[in-house]
RNA sequence: GCCCUUGUAGUUCAAUGGAUAGAACGAGGCUCUUCUAAGGCCUUGAUGUAGGUUCGAUUCCUACCAAGGGCACCA
């Protein structure tokens, strides 16, 4: 349609005798402004000498001229002169009857059709308790490959995990000075839990005690050189329990990872990167290798990627990964990562170390990051000790869905999966509404109210919606398109322009607009829903209102896909 | 000190250089003999400061102020 108004436009300008070389076409903020909206007399008035509004006059009489299309109702000039186009009745009957053809397909786009994409997300490290950042990561991750594959791309799914370094040793003395924690009984999430609580005591140790210190420092090397029976057993099984009890939560959320890079094996190849290119890009100081970065470009800085002891650093391990990533995947198109914004800055030196190495993948790197999630009030974390962890702050979320359900008539098991569904998707929206970069203030309280901006409202209208097609066939009114209202009701003027959202989040990397789209189209619903009875024998348009229903549920279903939650079809 | 990110209603967030800056929560008032009231309808309130570019700036540029993060052997 974009693409009929704006050759209309160019048409009407050529025999205007008016030369523009770009054309503006958007969707007014405000419905009553209109579909479509231009503002090519505002831009060009100036250069050809004519007041705005008297040009946009001329231009929209011709328009009206040469439209002979019926998608177009009325073009019309407002405000200081921009020429607004209202889309006709039919133009929205048409679109509802191809969505309901679309199907799941629907808001698909094509531009990155055939490139292969690796996402690099959520990145927990094991012994240590999922925070509430990984799950941040995880659902800004998930929810971009989605997008991404939803626009054509072929993408794979990557998890980083830091199987070694001072947090194992930290853990392990844990588990060693507290052994009610290697209780083996329970299941690996109850293993995990403990696992966690002695990654706590062990951190606190090292902060206290000297002597704890020391001895952690010992289990460290030990762990590196594998020559200690016992603390290889703790090793093996914990680091089992751990990745076990994380597959167990991607599962809840919605997560199913393709390749997983560790750590450890990183660093011989990292190690070796740097020392094949010790002289040119990296050089020696004070005994480390370092990359001074800000000899190519100003803003960056010097780090250190082989520490004097000759170990290598996160850094020199990040290099060995993005390597790693390009072998596992030798024709990608793009390598994606992930992670909270306090790594933007190295990151950048990274990317720059390995672009000086391997040119050809300087604009194959992504580095998208997001802000901290801070609980706004003290609430929960009074209540349950002082660290949160990501597994808490879910399984709290989903307590108190359980809670709003246990009314309903349902056995146990319907109730349990609903309760976990709505509760990924309370914690998910609450993370993917605001754009990425800034921190995200999560008031546990508003939530779970359920009420107005949040996942469970949008979950509560496609099961909303589902429940009167249920009731549709019931009576049986199928969607037709014979007859339609005399009204066009606001949400047809939002069903049309998913696949717009769709592409801008995908060439943005940014899944706020989904979820705000999704926030609009469900109240346009809600209040259609208000005003309209739907499924009404004596109403001749009723089949047609049960269509609009229709596409209604494809738009949220897949649009809530698209944010990496499941829409249940009752709440 | 330098480099990133961010400053919008009381609060949490929106707004591809456009029209009267949108929601939600909060507060107040209506609304279930009608398909799910986790809903709908109505009322209330904001662009950190000072310049600049532009027909037009929340958006772009400069300075300042404020918050968060990063800046050598931790990850």
């Amino acid at each position: 349609m974009e693409k009929e108004i704006k050759n209309l436009i160019k048409d009407a300008l050529q025999n205007l005798t008016i030369e523009v070389s770009d054309i503006v076409l958007e969707h007014p903020e405000d419905l009553k402004h209109g579909d479509y909206s231009t503002n090519v007399a505002l831009a060009i008035a100036k250069n050809i000498g004519e007041n705005p509004k008297t040009l946009a006059e001329k231009i929209a009489k011709e328009l009206e001229r040469l439209n002979v299309d019926n998608n177009i109702e009325k073009v019309e000039v407002a405000g200081s002169g921009f020429i607004n186009f209202y889309l006709s009745r039919k133009f929205f009957s048409r679109n509802i009857e191809e969505i309901l053809n679309q199907g799941n397909s629907v808001g698909k786009n094509e531009i990155f059709s055939g490139k292969k994409i690796m996402v690099e997300y959520t990145d927990p490290n094991p012994f240590k308790p999922v925070h509430i950042g990984h799950i941040m990561t995880n659902a800004i991750g998930e929810s971009i490959a989605r997008i991404l594959e939803h626009s054509g791309a072929e993408i794979s799914r990557a998890n980083y995990q830091g199987d070694i370094g001072l947090h194992v040793a930290k853990a392990i003395y844990g588990l060693l000075k507290d052994t009610k924690l290697q209780d083996k009984s329970g299941s690996h999430n109850l293993q995990a839990t403990n696992i966690g609580a002695a990654y706590v005591l062990g951190a606190e140790a090292y902060e206290n005690d000297e002597n704890a210190k020391k001895e952690i420092e010992e289990i460290n090397k030990k762990i590196y050189a594998r020559d200690d029976k016992k603390i290889n057993e703790i090793y093996d099984w914990g680091f089992k329990a751990t990745m076990e009890a994380f597959e167990d939560l991607y599962k809840i959320l919605g997560t199913k990872f393709d390749y997983y890079f560790l750590e450890s094996a990183m660093a011989d190849i990292g190690r070796d990167v740097v020392n094949a290119n010790t002289g040119e890009i990296f050089e020696e100081s004070d005994g480390a290798l370092v990359f001074k970065a800000e000899k190519h470009n100003p803003k960056l800085h010097t780090r250190v990627f082989i520490t004097s002891k000759g170990l290598p650093t996160y850094e020199a391990k990040e290099l060995g990964l993005a390597l790693e990533k390009f072998k596992t995947e030798p024709n990608m198109d793009l390598s994606i990562v992930i992670t909270a914004n306090e790594q933007a800055d190295y990151m950048r030196v990274v990317a720059k170390a390995l672009s000086l190495i391997h040119p050809e993948y300087e604009n194959k790197m992504l580095h998208i990051t997001h802000g901290m999630m801070r609980l706004a009030s003290g609430k929960m974390s009074s209540r349950k000790g002082n660290v949160v962890t990501g597994e808490a702050l879910l399984r709290d979320t989903i307590e108190l869905v359980s809670e709003r359900l246990k009314d309903r008539e349902w056995n146990e098991e319907e109730k349990n999966k609903v309760a976990e569904v709505v509760g990924v998707a309370a914690l998910k929206y609450s993370i993917l509404k605001q754009s990425t970069g800034g921190d995200i203030i999560y008031d546990f309280d508003k939530s779970i109210s359920f009420e107005g901006d949040s996942g469970p409202y949008l979950a509560y209208s496609h099961a909303r919606a589902n429940s009167i097609l249920e009731k549709a066939q019931k009576e049986n009114i199928l969607p037709s398109f014979e007859v339609l209202p005399d009204e066009t009701f606001e949400i047809e003027k939002l069903l049309y322009k998913f696949s717009e959202v769709v592409l801008r989040s995908a060439s943005e990397y940014e899944p706020h607009y989904v979820a705000n789209y999704l926030i609009e189209i469900a109240r346009a619903f809600n209040s259609f829903y208000g005003n309209n009875v739907i499924v009404n024998k004596d109403d001749p348009a009723s089949a047609y209102k049960v269509a609009l229903t229709y596409a209604f549920t494809f738009i949220i279903k897949n649009g809530l896909h698209l944010l990496g939650i499941t829409a249940p079809t009752k709440m």
